[in-house]
DNA sequence: GATGAATGAGTGTTCATTCAT
DNA sequence: TATGAATGAACACTCATTCAT
């Protein structure tokens, strides 16, 4: 319980913003109880983080070591991402933002969690697409820097596709991507959202597969 | 000269952990002078925002004003974002990240403006998708999620492709995305984040055009 | 084991200084066990306190009965200090020190117990050091500020002459006398602490012994 | 001011037992005001130790400059330590007591200085005793482990001979000596701590002169 | 007897901010 | 303009103590 009331606070409000009575109320506990069950509020942010991306690397793990074909891998890496941030929302959240300032040290669990996530990533798109473009199946691309770019965008979308919390107002919560209006005023989106993870993966498909492809 | 520290300190350390005396310190001023010149840390914070956004909405307003293709709109504003992240680091960094918590407040200037800026974007990558699928220069896309992703891999781009500072160690700094190495231990990327511009250019210009499209 | 291990780290740190987990810890206890033992940090303190006192005085007591020639009297006291305080180092430090602030409180039994021992003390030497003027056998003297002296010597001695232990640092303990060294660089004592006590015995007695004495 | 304060607290409670708020509140000021003038609670407490070794060591200095008989030099170190004792009781206390336990390393300034301490006395007072010995005016004696009981003497001397604070009961004090009372009940001493002093010395002087010695 | 879990009250410390000059 | 000195409010954290079992 102390966990997830931190997760969600540390992803809305960042770690610093964060206080532990903050964490304690919400969490119907006390201060002195989080000081039992962990270290202190570093820890407590260490010990999230490290969870979430045991998880991930799991998962990682498993994507690794299946066949499939170059767009399939990274199309699989996509639909990890969405997944598990649909999953856990807010713990996500924390691995696609930077480290709190006072943790981002090398040596710290927190930051090399980190840079592992980057540098795994940042492999297995470059292996999927110089594969692909071995093959003949993708166009010719810089694997390194399309990675980079790729990265980016399931970064980025977990990231920026995300409603925006104002914690001292309540549960008060807006749209990120607020509905958009043409020039007569009509809303010209229908829950761009909703179809967002698909539309993602083909981004990069059509971005990536050679002349004649098709679904 | 305040503002340039405190932009920079703000970009890498995040606003709650970067505190008065330290901009004051690393600026060569005293923390009453600061109050002299600003209402507060929440005002200079503020400022460096308006004037951020004044100065990306007075571009984006020359952009729009500009006839030209579908792609060329889109690419421009590739470019656009490439541009000013490299003319003023720091200072975009704040934009393609969240508000602070404290100032994180429909009503405030900086949750505002980032609005705006959401929306201003949006809108222009929505309008060019839609006016390419008409013209029949784009493939058939969803306008809105590709105005959106789109949107996220910019922003993506900018923020995860900076080297992450270690504040409390000196000048210390390193790279996000380490160089790869392939099984032999050889490196096999080439300093991928020079061609990045170009390369995001060319993703997004694949993944949206039609056939048999060149440069 | 409770208590031994309390009087220890009482000694070592202080009252303060010392935590009941710290206590719990090193006795191989848990910490509600003490409080099933004992009222409190408090109440732990004070029957340390009052166990070692009641010791004290009983000895106290078996010196005050019997008869002796005055230096006699008073070479015993000292011998009972440094005796005691052989046995149980750790109890007689804490006699010697003062109470800690919170129970130094005249009511208290703590102070009580230290009053008392300090007036016995004193009454004792001072009865001895009169006795022996009215019989020629010591120097005139003035027999109450005397009687303060040597109890301050006596109290010095067993506090002064005890290795520091720095408690953070594991086991590491040291010398408060370090070996002197002259100006070639050579030791120039040989353990003056094994001495030590017999050394007061006869510092005292020089000085208050009349003319031709002798051991 | 703040200096002042904390060393009569911390002389009459202990540095533990003596909080920051107390000591703001009884200088008159406010806790971050001492946290403006001193890096934290220990520092204040080891630059107090710092200026009072400072002072004492001058004064050292100049006493081991000057020649003088073997006796007259330790005659002038007791009158030393009771003369810098009158002057500045609270500061004299905090080093004839031993270090806060979380100062007690022997790195600290604090630690550091104590050993310094001793270690001078010490010097001084076996180099005294080694003079007189051989110049026959002194009798035989271990000048060691006389040194070590002379220092004990004057550091019990100025620790003991000091009335004690309840500081929880407003400015209520009480002698540490109170009058002894002879069995008929009147008091026998007449307020023996006046001529301590005096009594020391020549408790001391008794002890080492030779023979035929007088004042 | 014994303990894991829990807490009220307080600690030293920091921070953004202000005041007097 | 500029600053040394000062502060209210809050912070992370600890402690002696208790409770339910």
């Amino acid at each position: 319980m102390i966990l997830k009331t931190a997760a969600r606070l540390f992803a809305a409000q960042g770690f610093e913003a964060t206080t532990t009575i903050q964490i304690a109320r919400e969490a119907g506990a006390t201060e002195p109880l989080i000081y039992y069950h962990f270290k202190g509020k570093d820890d407590l942010f260490t010990r999230i983080i490290e969870a979430t991306f045991s998880e991930y690397f799991s998962r990682l793990d498993a994507l690794e070591k299946n066949v499939d074909s170059p767009f399939g891998q990274i199309q699989k890496l996509i639909e990890l991402q969405f997944d598990i941030s649909a999953e856990m929302p807010d713990e996500v959240q924390l691995i696609v933002n930077a480290c709190p300032a006072k943790l981002n040290d090398p040596e710290s669990i927190c930051a090399g969690n980190l840079k592992e996530y980057r540098s795994r990533l940042l492999g297995y798109l470059a292996r999927s697409i110089s594969q692909g473009i071995e093959s003949g199946e993708f166009v010719q691309v810089p694997a390194e820097g399309t990675a980079i770019i790729i990265l980016s965008v399931i970064n980025g979308i977990v990231r920026y596709a995300r409603p925006v919390e104002f914690p001292h107002r309540g549960t008060h919560s807006s749209e990120i991507y607020p509905p958009l209006v043409d020039s007569t005023g009509g809303k010209i989106n229908q829950d761009p959202k909703k179809n967002l993870r698909e539309a993602a993966v083909e981004f990069c498909r059509r971005s990536l597969m050679n002349g004649n492809m098709s679904r």
